[in-house]
DNA sequence: CTCGTGCTTGGAAGTTTCTTTCATTTTGAT
DNA sequence: ATCAAAATGAAAGAAACTTCCAAGCACGAG
């Protein structure tokens, strides 16, 4: 009895894994030649990562400063009330919020943490200052702003 | 006098990198159909587009969960002492440990956030004893862990 | 207003790459 | 040891990329 065919990863398909999170263009012949096999099977390999949902997706990474969005700022949230409706309403506000790059519920302090993109100081405090403060059940808002991005969006280790 | 020939982005240029932000894979011919262009101007813009750093890269998105790399925790850190030494060996510390997807130095109750990937409750407890307080300076260390993720490392909003 | 310069465009050729097929090998269980 | 199922690699066929070139457009000088 299989399941739903989800086979173990075996060592190709980490190696392969691994060169397509570090660059999501690699042709597939270069890839075949990297993980030690023809181009056929490493295609088929590939094709499984994607099918079997171990690659969600392969994306563009823009530079943000080169769009406008210099600035990054991470944002601690309070709310008032831990209901489970007080939670619903606030994650769906905040991800109609294309500014809000992640969003997590988190055990400690705050109940969420956010990181936010925006073009400048001026451009959050207008943010703060218009949707941030108005979002639902907030009790209060804690801004760290960042002096220097030391790592961003580092690959997976596995 | 042309500077570095950073010409302004035109509305094509968003198009393309708005498309590559959501699928670095699409085929430069499919591309050119969603931008309305030919195929030759549309791989035109699009190596532009590289070659002038507005695409930094293009990454696989590996699911965490099928990696092994299940639980997300946010750590904030508190230095002992403020100076650009104390600064630049924390961040050449965490540099070399994988496990840390983001570091930011940011103004606020901490000195720094960091986003940390491993397996579980466990893996974490592992990584908190043997390499989170052992960092050099570290003077206090608070963790959030990750209950929910709601949004993570959505697209650039341009 | 007209001309000329320089940049951008799109069609098409030539090349590379992908994707499928199929015979063979390997794997794993009995 | 034997068989069935799965995975592999070479090659053919299909699709895509990349370059070349003539034509179009914008813009400034005269």
């Amino acid at each position: 009895m299989k399941e739903t065919s989800k086979h173990e990863l075996d060592r190709m398909d980490r190696n392969i894994l691994r060169a397509l999170q570090k660059d999501g263009r690699l042709a597939n012949a270069d890839l075949a030649k990297m993980v030690n096999a023809s181009a056929a099977t490493c295609h088929r390999r590939t094709q499984r990562l994607f099918d079997e949902g171990y690659i969600a997706s392969v994306r563009a990474q823009i530079a943000p400063a080169t769009v406008g969005l210099g600035a990054l700022v991470m944002v601690g949230v309070v709310l008032d009330r831990s209901t489970p409706e007080s939670f619903a309403e606030f994650e769906k506000a905040v991800g109609a919020m294309k500014e809000v790059l992640d969003c997590n519920l988190v055990a400690g302090d705050f109940d969420y943490l956010l990181k936010i993109r925006v073009r400048d100081m001026a451009g959050f405090n207008l943010l703060h200052g218009k949707q941030l403060i108005a979002l639902p059940g907030v009790r209060q808002i804690r801004t760290f702003f960042v002096l220097k991005e030391v790592k961003d969006n580092a690959p997976l280790p596995f």
